[in-house]
DNA sequence: TATTGTTATACTCTATAACTATA
DNA sequence: TATAGTTATAGAGTATAACAATA
């Protein structure tokens, strides 16, 4: 027999675990807010600055990323690369497009940012290594459950 | 001997949980996103009426909890009373404190809004009780750890 | 004097729609 | 025609500072 589709309601335990996730989330959030401000950086900038820190992007491919308007992107690129974080270059493939790269600067934030991220320390230092890999594995599994 | 403080760069596997977690917490609030919007809320109007649904607040401690300046508490109200969603009541204990609290059809917002988050059926359909029960402690414990 | 809530202001993020330059 | 990026616009969230009412 398949498995009949989830519409049941949420047991106790796993309501429990639900709001326990809640509170992870408004953990590291907080962190990463205050990480970015720490660096006079918004979340949004900060996420940017972090996946140009990669490698260069499209602003179509960023606003992808993102999850936002591509209208969007073109703002906070602006607001990155009036203090010399990020540069627009052409695309030697294809002139409409503008491929966002972070500078020598925005990588060395970027790294800094990283770094001063307390929730990478914090949270985790009460879990020894076995809890670690038996954490890493439950949130693999988690997030190998499709969209919807 | 004491623990040393922290301050070590954090090793492979850490580095790999809290990528994890980050990608939890990107995918939570995807969700309640868009379970806010579904009901035509503002991630930052479903948090406070969510607040709200438990039990009214003066206007102070739901900037506390939201972790924002009181002054962005009134506009966030204002929308959600325009809506008929809450209220503001006087305080009969200091006249200085307005009390916020749900409408009937607030909490009714509020009770589908928690149903709606698909987040607490899908990811966690992949784990049996027993993993539940192991993620749920390891959660309890991550977030026992001091705040700085 | 101190505290509560509000107002005024300015900035950022957001989506939508219209525009341009390329393809 | 379709696509990439931008601009214009409007609404929402945010912090700061100043204010009225109350403690």
């Amino acid at each position: 027999m398949a498995t009949p589709p989830n519409t049941r309601r949420p047991d106790e335990l796993t309501l429990e675990v639900v709001e326990l996730i809640g509170d992870i989330v408004a953990r590291y959030h907080e962190d990463y807010e205050s990480a970015a401000a720490e660096h006079s950086l918004t979340g949004a900038q900060a996420r940017l600055l972090s996946l140009l820190s990669l490698e260069p992007l499209p602003m179509r491919k960023l606003a992808q990323k993102l999850k936002c308007e591509p209208s969007n992107v073109t703002g906070i690129v602006d607001r990155l690369e009036s203090r010399g974080l990020v540069e627009r270059r052409p695309d030697p493939a294809d002139r409409r497009v503008k491929l966002a790269a972070a500078t020598q600067e925005g990588r060395r934030v970027a790294k800094n940012l990283r770094e001063s991220l307390r929730f990478a320390r914090e949270p985790l230092a009460g879990l020894g290594r076995e809890e670690r890999l038996a954490l890493r594995g439950l949130l693999q599994r988690m997030l190998r459950q499709p969209e919807s």
